[in-house]
DNA sequence: CTCCAGCGTTGAGTTTTTTAGAACACTATC
DNA sequence: GATAGTGTTCTAAAAAACTCAACGCTGGAG
C-alpha cells in the first residue's frame, strides 16, 4: 500500500543496517531515503537512528517506533485478510517458520490439505533452527512457528504442545531393522549420525549420550536431516529424529524408523506458537486451527 | 503526521457522512478527497463506502478498515507518548470523557494535581452521559472514561470501581439542613429537583421513587447539575447527587449536602475504564494510576 | 411534474512532494 | 595516507496531490 512507504523505508533501513544498502533493496536513491528518514525524525521530534560511520543503528526511541511500524504493517495484512475473509477466504497468505523435522512430511501434507479447501491461500515457509524461529516471530516475519523443543519466551504464545517420541533411523537392511522397537544401548553398537546442537532432538540426546560416551561411536554430526538420511544408506549407521519427521516407508528412500524404548529417551516437545498479543490473519488463524487439530489427534494415538 | 493523511481522510468522511462535508472539515476540495478514497479502495480491492444519494455509508469491509485506521491513529499517539516518556514525561496528552458529577470538583482537582508533577501534559475533557461516554471510548476519541453507573460492555476494561453514596442537596437555609443525615422520606416532603434519565443517579432513584410516587412532588427534572443547584436556591427544593460531585461548603454557593440513610438508597457505582486491548499512552496510564489511587482511598474512608 | 439542493465524480491545470544524480564531508581500516 | 564505506546536501526533474469548474445523478419540495 502506497501510504505505508515510509514505514517500509524504516523497516528496510533497520534490516539493511545502512541507508545505502537499504536504498538498493528499495530501488531508490540514498538521497531520497535519507530525506524521508529525516522527515520522520522531524515529525517525531526525535532521532530514530544513531548515525554511525558504518551505518545506522536504532535509538531507544527508534526501537519503540520500529515495533509500532512492524506491528502495524503486519496488522494491515490481517485487515486485508479479514476483508478477503468476508468473501469466503478466497485469497490470503500464511507465513510460517518451522523446524527442519517438519519439512519432510508434516508441513507438505498440512499445506496440501489446507489448499484443497482454500486454493487461493498462498504460503511462505522458512525452515530455521529453534533460535531463529522465535526471533522471526518477534520481528513479524512469520505468523506462526512450528518448532521442536523451542526456547520459549514470554512474548510468544503457545497454541498447542504435543510430546513427540524420539525414533531411531536406519536403512531397511540394517541389523536392527528386523526389530519392532529398539533400546538405546543397542543403537550404541553402531556408528551414530547425530543432529547437531541447532536441532531440538540433540538437546534431548546430549545429556544421555554424555553418560555413555565411552560406548558411543559418533560418525557424523549434521544440521541436515536430509544429509543424515543419506549417511544412513551405508546400512550400518543409526540416526535419530522425532516421529513426526520420519520418512514414509512407501518412499524408495529405504530408510525406516524404529521407536526407541520410552525408558531410554524422553519425548520431545513440539509446539505451534504465535506472537502474543498479535491478531492473526484469517488465513493464518484457520491454518493454526488445522495444525492444532491434527497435532492433537496425533498426540492421542501416540 | 503526514503519512497518516489518508487515514484521517477516511475517519473524517465517516464522521461527516459525506465527502463534501468532510472536505470542509479537512480544508480540501471534495474532488481531492474523492480521489484519495478511490485510491484506497483500489489498493484494498474492495469498496469501503456505499455510495448513497445522501452521502457515504461504510460497507462491511469498511467497518473493519475503519477500526484498523482508528486503532492505529490512537496507537501512534501512544508511541509518541512513549517516546516522550523516555525523556521523563515532559510532554503528553490525556483525553478524557467523564460524567457530569465529576466536572465540579473531582476532575479539576485531579488534573491540577497531575499537572503539578507533569506540567507538560495537556488534557481534553468531554462531559457526556453514560451512553456517549463508552461510545467515545470505542471510537478512540477518549483514552479514559470516568462514569457513574455505566452500561458496561465487554469491549471496555474496568480499571477500578468504587461505591458512591447518594446525597441530598439543599440550600443552607433549608429546614433539613440542620440535620447531619436525612431519610429519603423526609426529602419527599419538599419539592424535588431530579436528575433526568441521562444521568446515573436517576437510575438509582427511579425504582424507589416509583413506589412512593404519590408522595413525591417533582418540581423539575434536568440533565444539568449546575441548573439543579440553581433551582435549590429557593431554600425549599431538594436535589440529589453522588457524594463525589458535591460542591464544597467553603464556596459561596450556599448549597450543602446531607448523606441519605443507607437503608433508603443504594450506592452508585463509579468506574474508571479504558478500551480493552488498547495500550494507553504513558501520560494516560499515569493519570489512570493517580485516579485509581485516589478513588481507592476515597472508598475506604466512606 | 418540475425544479432544486445535495450528493459523488471527472478532466484539465497548478502546486506540492518525492525522487534522481552528482558532489561533499566524514570515519574507520589497511 | 590512500581507500572504501558511510550519511548528507544541492539542483533539477518526475510524480503525486490538490484546485477549480463542470457534469450526471437522486430524492424531496413546491
Amino acid at each position: 500500500m502506497k501510504h505505508l512507504r515510509l514505514f517500509e523505508y524504516i523497516d528496510a533501513v533497520v534490516r539493511a543496517g545502512s541507508i545505502r544498502r537499504a536504498s538498493e533493496a528499495l530501488y531508490i536513491t540514498p538521497s531520497a531515503l535519507d530525506r524521508r528518514i529525516q522527515q520522520i525524525e522531524e515529525e517525531l521530534g526525535t532521532q530514530i537512528f544513531e548515525r554511525h560511520s558504518k551505518g545506522m543503528r536504532l535509538t531507544a526511541a527508534g526501537e519503540i517506533f520500529l515495533d509500532y511500524v512492524r506491528r502495524h504493517m503486519a496488522d494491515l495484512e490481517r485487515v486485508r485478510s479479514e476483508i478477503e475473509g468476508l468473501k469466503g477466504l478466497r485469497k490470503g497468505h500464511v507465513s510460517l517458520v518451522a523446524s527442519q523435522a517438519l519439512a519432510l512430511k508434516f508441513l507438505p501434507e498440512q499445506i496440501r490439505l489446507f489448499r484443497e479447501r482454500h486454493p487461493g491461500v498462498s504460503f511462505t515457509i522458512r525452515i530455521a533452527d529453534r533460535g531463529e524461529a522465535l526471533k522471526a516471530l518477534m520481528a513479524f516475519e512469520a505468523d506462526l512457528a512450528v518448532v521442536v523443543f523451542p526456547k520459549m519466551s514470554s512474548e510468544v504464545l503457545q497454541l498447542i504442545m504435543v510430546a513427540q517420541p524420539v525414533v531411531a533411523l536406519m536403512s531397511v537392511h540394517h541389523p536392527l531393522a528386523t526389530q519392532p522397537t529398539v533400546r538405546l544401548s543397542e543403537c550404541l553398537n553402531y556408528p551414530l549420525v547425530l543432529p547437531d546442537a541447532s536441532l531440538g532432538v540433540r538437546e534431548l540426546l546430549s545429556p544421555i549420550l554424555v553418560r555413555r560416551t565411552h560406548k558411543a561411536q559418533i560418525s557424523a554430526e549434521t544440521n541436515s536431516f536430509e544429509l543424515m538420511r543419506g549417511l544412513l544408506q551405508d546400512h550400518r549407521s543409526v540416526g535419530f529424529q522425532i516421529a513426526i519427521g520420519t520418512p514414509d516407508i512407501t518412499q524408495e528412500s529405504s530408510i525406516i524408523s524404529r521407536p526407541i524404548d520410552e525408558r531410554d529417551v524422553p519425548t520431545a516437545p513440539l509446539i505451534c506458537a504465535q506472537l502474543r498479543g498479535r491478531t492473526l490473519s484469517v488465513a493464518a488463524a484457520r491454518f493454526a486451527d488445522q495444525l492444532t487439530q491434527h497435532l492433537d489427534q496425533m498426540d492421542i494415538t501416540s
